[in-house]
DNA sequence: TACTCACTTGCTTGTTGATAACAAGTTTCT
DNA sequence: AGAAACTTGTTATCAACAAGCAAGTGAGTA
């Protein structure tokens, strides 16, 4: 049900979606995604559940217990491979959090949720790098965490809307290349 | 009628906001909004647009004939300062470009175009930089100005879903300082 | 063991109210 | 008069819900 889902929001979108389509491209009927998921809200929340829970699987297999710059960039790298992987996921999945903003959105919760959990892992991996030097006392862990995952997600709007102005790879390599810089402890930290 | 949408966009939502609703919050029938734009993407494409200009004015006055690492640091400040005194419009326009992520959005174009040109234009900035010797010309500009855009788009969104959870000014302050490290001219460039 | 009746689960079908979209009118202005 | 601005009438679609059905499951009885 939820793959017919993933389906159907990637031909139609969110809005032309209906419940009884999904139902029927699933082998049952029209009624049964409202009996199951309570309402088309509920279905896109477990959607999303679903999907993040492949791709946090995803990340936590290519950072491993990685701290500071090095965890990012695999970070970064596990984000690419996951975008390349599983294109129809990683799309469904960004379509759902963009949902997400809308007021009154009954899944606004599970996207806040996810992306302060990310948050709080990359602020944890800053801070890991600062206490063993790997990363300069002065930067700020929550504001480089909320940057970097503002610039993932933005990063994925773009890609979504505009699918060849963005060279994934070319631009996660910059971004890893940036990090060095920008982390590194400079000499008058040292 | 564009003003009375942006306050029920504000309130409900797009999807539940509807066409009647507009119409009459406006002074008018329920069938006016429909009338007029024809459709409901149209009026939020027109609304898109409309804030989008003001935006654009708001941008243009702040960078001047700014460039370089100068032209990035005021459009940030300008982008905050559009947040700050505009909240209502700033909300809006994000919501309304999530809703350009949905396959057949019929005005994903629009908000496409806006994003392109805005990373064009930051990516002037960069080469002229690049040209006046105030940024590293090993940047790649194009790379970067979508890096400086995903992180702009990214941070409103996670403004949006979770205000309290964004120190916009804060963080604006340090992506500006992140600017100044990662794209000053190192030594090896000088 | 064999029978059956109450109950649950998983699913389908019937129905209603809301709403986008359109068509046909009506008013207002020049 | 004629055009532009606006309203009202109508239809098709769809989310949501309610009622029903069918295939079990299990306890109680003889």
């Amino acid at each position: 049900m939820l793959d017919a889902a993933i389906d159907l929001i990637l031909e139609h979108g969110t809005d032309k979606t209906t419940l009884a389509a999904i139902g029927e491209k699933a082998g049952y009927s029209r009624g049964l995604a409202t009996y199951r998921f309570g309402s088309k809200a509920g279905l896109y929340d477990e959607v999303c559940k679903s999907i993040s829970r492949g791709w946090l699987d995803y990340l936590k297999k290519g950072v491993g217990d990685k701290i500071g710059i090095d965890a990012m960039c695999a970070a970064l790298d596990s984000f690419f491979q996951f975008v390349s992987d599983s294109p129809r996921e990683a799309s469904v999945l960004q379509i759902l959090y963009c949902g997400a903003a809308s007021p009154k959105s009954e899944y606004r919760q599970t996207s806040a949720s996810i992306h302060q959990r990310q948050q709080d892992d990359v602020a944890d991996w800053v801070r890991a790098g600062q206490s063993e030097g790997s990363i300069r006392a002065s930067a700020d862990p929550k504001s480089i965490a909320a940057q970097y995952i503002a610039y993932i997600s933005g990063m994925t709007y773009l890609w979504l809307i505009n699918p060849t102005s963005i060279d994934f790879r070319k631009a996660n390599d910059d971004m890893k290349t940036q990090l060095k810089i920008s982390l590194s402890p400079s000499k008058s930290d040292q």
